[in-house]
DNA sequence: TCTGAAGTGGACTGTCAAGTCCAATTACGC
DNA sequence: GCGTAATTGGACTTGACAGTCCACTTCAGA
């Protein structure tokens, strides 16, 4: 009974703010938590720590949020905001193969911003939380999914722009990319250098490349596979 | 593996099993927390639970691990061999398009079976311990370099079969499939499904052939396929 | 000004898991 | 066989951390 209603109307049950204060308050506890998350891990991270360095006390974190575990969940989706935010701009303008180069280069420099260290913000705590916590699971895989449409969005744009074949498997391509991106950054943070998302999405981007629509003749280097 | 004497200073003894009996404690503790832990992740296996179902004891653990992280190091080395040993089979036996297109088969085969649960078992391991554990990051890079070697292998028997072309970029196009590899899983662990796992693989092969030996035009530049 | 709800402080409790200790047992070398 | 070293059982200690509780403060509205 307890956990029926928890599970369906997890957001009404669960305290939402009503004063400003207070979704100020929810909002630092869920922004501290992020960043320490991103650094070490969900697992890694006490609840005394991100009441500590936000100021705020137990009353108010189990005020806001039902348990850990719902903490957690609420920094999944938060953590995915920021990614999501963070590539839609650059991905908006992807316009041609130069723009989508400078997508490539602007996801490299933020792994060298980061020397490397923490990954993907969402692919690491997906990783981590897959098999603990299925709500949690599910979340990121909405946060892989509207990635994966950001890329599609980019890749029709130029398909549009007459840059890219009709006929390509737009969706596919999508996946395809996110999944280098996604494999190159866990290699990048495991071997502390920026070469693995470089060769990575310079492959992706080759392969895409090979959908390109070729300005004039076709005899230059288009090449078809599989 | 040689990192036996490696830990001189800390606790001056790292105990070795000497006896044969030992070594298969030893050896049972590592097997039980490997599959523990990729079933949950290292952080969510208490010491106690590996205890139970190795039918060992607290005394038998300290005596042969320095500590938690200690044992845990233990089990990257060990899932680690274990992938390895997986792969160089399938990819030992590489000598051709045919042949590398079962091991992507056979990877997807191996996800299916595990119902998409786990990811990759050493992909996994590394994003969680990269920035907890210092030394488990290494070796799990080391392994993450051996198994672009072994790729790196198949791939240079493809050029030796006259399949490849001899100018490729072998260790980055083996880096570049390595990357879209670690992505599917998990993009595959976080979905529950497979498609990410083949669409990567598919575009990673798809890029491979680009660098084919085409039969017939035997000019620098290939043209196109089928 | 009063009132009640939202928000807050922080001490307190209970649990669980890591690591210690030592006595008991087994096995190997001589 | 004997002695020493390896191995094992498991109770015990310690500490950390999730979660509880209640008194207190702030604030909006009647």
């Amino acid at each position: 009974m307890l956990l029926a209603v928890k599970r369906s109307e997890a957001a009404a049950v669960e305290r939402e703010p009503v004063t400003s204060r207070g979704v100020a308050t929810r909002q630092r506890i869920v922004d501290a938590a992020c960043d320490l998350v991103f650094e070490r891990g969900a697992a890694a991270v006490p609840l005394d720590e991100v009441l500590a360095t936000t100021g705020t006390s137990k009353s108010q974190l189990y005020h806001y949020f039902a348990d850990r575990s719902d903490l957690i969940r609420a920094v999944v989706a938060r953590q995915g905001e920021r990614v999501l935010d963070l590539q839609r701009p650059v991905l908006g303008a992807v316009d041609g193969w130069d723009a989508l180069g400078h997508w490539r280069d602007f996801v490299v420099g933020v792994v060298e911003g980061l020397s490397c260290r923490g990954g993907c913000p969402i692919g690491s705590l997906a990783d981590e939380l897959a098999e603990l916590d299925e709500e949690a699971r599910i979340e990121a895989a909405s946060v892989f999914e509207r990635w994966q449409a950001l890329l599609a969005g980019a890749l029709r744009a130029m398909v549009a722009a007459g840059q890219l074949q009709p006929e390509a498997d737009i969706d596919s391509l999508a996946l395809a990319t996110l999944a280098s991106l996604e494999g190159g950054l866990l290699l990048a943070k495991t071997t502390r250098t920026t070469a693995p998302v470089e060769v990575a999405l310079d492959a992706a981007i080759a392969h895409l490349r090979t959908f390109a629509v070729e300005p004039g003749s076709r005899s230059r280097s288009s090449r078809r596979t599989r």
